[in-house]
DNA sequence: GCCCAGGGGGCTC
DNA sequence: GAGCCCCATGGG
């Protein structure tokens, strides 16, 4: 059963490099920000940029939305594509305000209905507002990203291909809708194809070894 | 110096 | 609706 293998992989990632803890955030809004700034962006490079907005108190909706657009840009250069990105904080910053910057009420909407408004917001698209949604708001909905597509297509379970609403529809029809195992499940794939898949020249220690078609071929 | 990262929008055909 | 290009930093 589909089902049953996923839960399998869950549990050897989570035996083997213990739960994540996602997203490192301290408040719903520096989660977003962190949401959008790590579009295309390895963690590395946004965590300057979070400090940046740390450093000059301005990782809370009303004071970004005081900043000019082009220092909010120089301060999240690190984070590259930084004239887009602060446009893009700007685009969700000015759909808050009919919520008066209050990110409770934005979240107090069904998940249908809020994944909508999100991507109605120029700058967020599928993966962006369903990690809002899984990491800001608390609800369940299973994000699928690059490696989340890479590591299932090597472990032969989809097509290399499959698009983002299929890969989403695989996991949740298999899975419980369980917030804390959507989170975790997450945290973990990235976790193991930056660690495992990427950066060692082999698969030696691989949790997922015995599974992976892929084996021993990188 | 070269390569490439956890995406999204806009354009073309 | 698939296939491209643009955006434009920093670490290995």
């Amino acid at each position: 059963m589909i089902a049953d293998k996923l839960l399998d992989i869950f549990e050897r990632l989570l035996g083997h490099y213990g739960p994540q803890h996602w997203w490192p955030a301290e408040t719903p809004f520096e989660m977003i920000v962190g949401a959008i700034l790590t579009q295309s962006v390895s963690w590395a490079n946004v965590t300057k940029a979070i400090a940046n907005l740390k450093r000059v108190d301005a990782l809370e909706p009303a004071v970004l939305a005081a900043m000019p657009v082009g220092e909010l840009a120089q301060l999240i250069r690190s984070s590259r594509f930084y004239n887009m990105k602060a446009g893009k904080i700007v685009a969700f910053l000015e759909h808050l305000i009919d919520y008066d910057y209050d990110l409770d009420a934005f979240f107090s909407k069904d998940v249908v209905a809020l994944r909508g408004e999100l991507l109605s917001i120029k700058g967020v698209g599928m993966e962006t507002a369903d990690s809002i949604i899984l990491y800001g708001a608390h609800k369940p909905i299973f994000v699928i990203d690059a490696y989340t597509r890479q590591l299932m297509a090597r472990l032969g379970l989809v097509p290399s291909q499959i698009g983002y609403e299929q890969l989403r529809s695989f996991f949740e029809i298999n899975l419980p809708s369980d917030l804390s195992l959507f989170q975790e499940y997450h945290a973990l794939i990235v976790h193991h194809c930056n660690r495992t898949c990427q950066k060692r020249p082999s698969c030696m220690g691989c949790p997922l070894i015995s599974l992976c078609q892929f084996a021993g071929a990188n």
